[in-house]
DNA sequence: GTGCGTGCAAAGACTTTGCACGTAC
DNA sequence: GTACGTGCAAAGTCTTTGCACGCAC
């Protein structure tokens, strides 16, 4: 009964090994170094990155591979797509953590992330209305940071 | 001073030529229909169904001029990316709208919109904390839809 | 009249896919 | 030993860009 809380977390290794196995599918060194790169990465990352960063140890994967494995790890909801913008995607991951909320500026693009336990309840409140379980959150914050608030009032 | 409020809500046609004013741009009948187009659309919408519906009402623009007018659109902060995936851009209008929240069932992909006054008041909050002038947010939640909540217990 | 805008087609960026060989089970 | 996995390169999608002509201001 996977409730990813942090005390009875299982290793990710096992977790995917485990969701492969249930698919029919195979646990290779590849699909294994993937998942560890990205454990050892820190925050979201792209695939690109992942592959730079693979190279930098050592171990070579080719692009397709990755995003092969990328698909697989969503699938088995150990990451998530970021979504910050729709230019390339973005991971990050998901399984066992607690969500990263982020503010970002409509006009610099700086982003403060944050953690809202009260946002957790109160999607924990909505999930349990509906009768659905709730799995995880994303919340973004559009404003604007203080520095200068007009910027729209010269001619 | 655009203080998007349901009330003193000015015209959206105002509002994107006193924009592209401000920045030296011209107002085109192109970027006049592609905003109209945007108005007529509920909901979100791609670069390409835009096309289509305006071929359909006699008006013909390229998809260049499509993707430069949305990228205006956003950056005068009528429309924003929605965000869905990371495989196409999807936008939406957000010009004196409330916010539309959606949770998404992670195994059958099954949506749901809602809206939680009490979720824009926690922005609100954050932002003033902080400092920021809120102006939107985006809000997903992931979670298990009722049918059956296992599929993973198995093995 | 000038500079910005448009359409077209080509280029670009990211991602997926077909195929032959390799490997986990 | 079999079916799935991998790398490579080609193909696919969505988006951006260069250029010559046209239009808003």
């Amino acid at each position: 009964m996977p409730e990813p809380t942090p005390d009875t977390l299982m290793p990710l290794c096992s977790v995917f090994r485990r969701f492969l196995r249930n698919q029919g599918l195979k646990y290779t060194v590849e699909r294994a170094d993937v998942l560890q790169a990205i454990i050892d990465h820190d925050g979201p990352f792209e695939a690109e990155e992942l592959l730079l960063d693979m190279r930098r140890r050592g171990h070579r994967v080719s692009k397709a591979t990755i995003y092969r494995t990328l698909r697989l790890l969503q699938e088995a909801g150990i990451i998530t797509q970021a979504l910050f913008d729709s230019k390339q995607a973005h991971f990050q991951l998901i399984y066992g953590k607690q969500p990263r909320d982020v503010m970002v500026c409509m006009r610099t693009g700086r982003t403060i992330d944050f953690h809202s336990e009260e946002l957790s309840a109160l999607r924990d409140r909505i999930c349990r209305e509906l009768g659905w379980k709730p799995v995880g959150h994303r919340f973004q914050i559009f404003a604007m940071s203080p520095e200068r608030t007009e910027g729209e009032q010269e001619a």
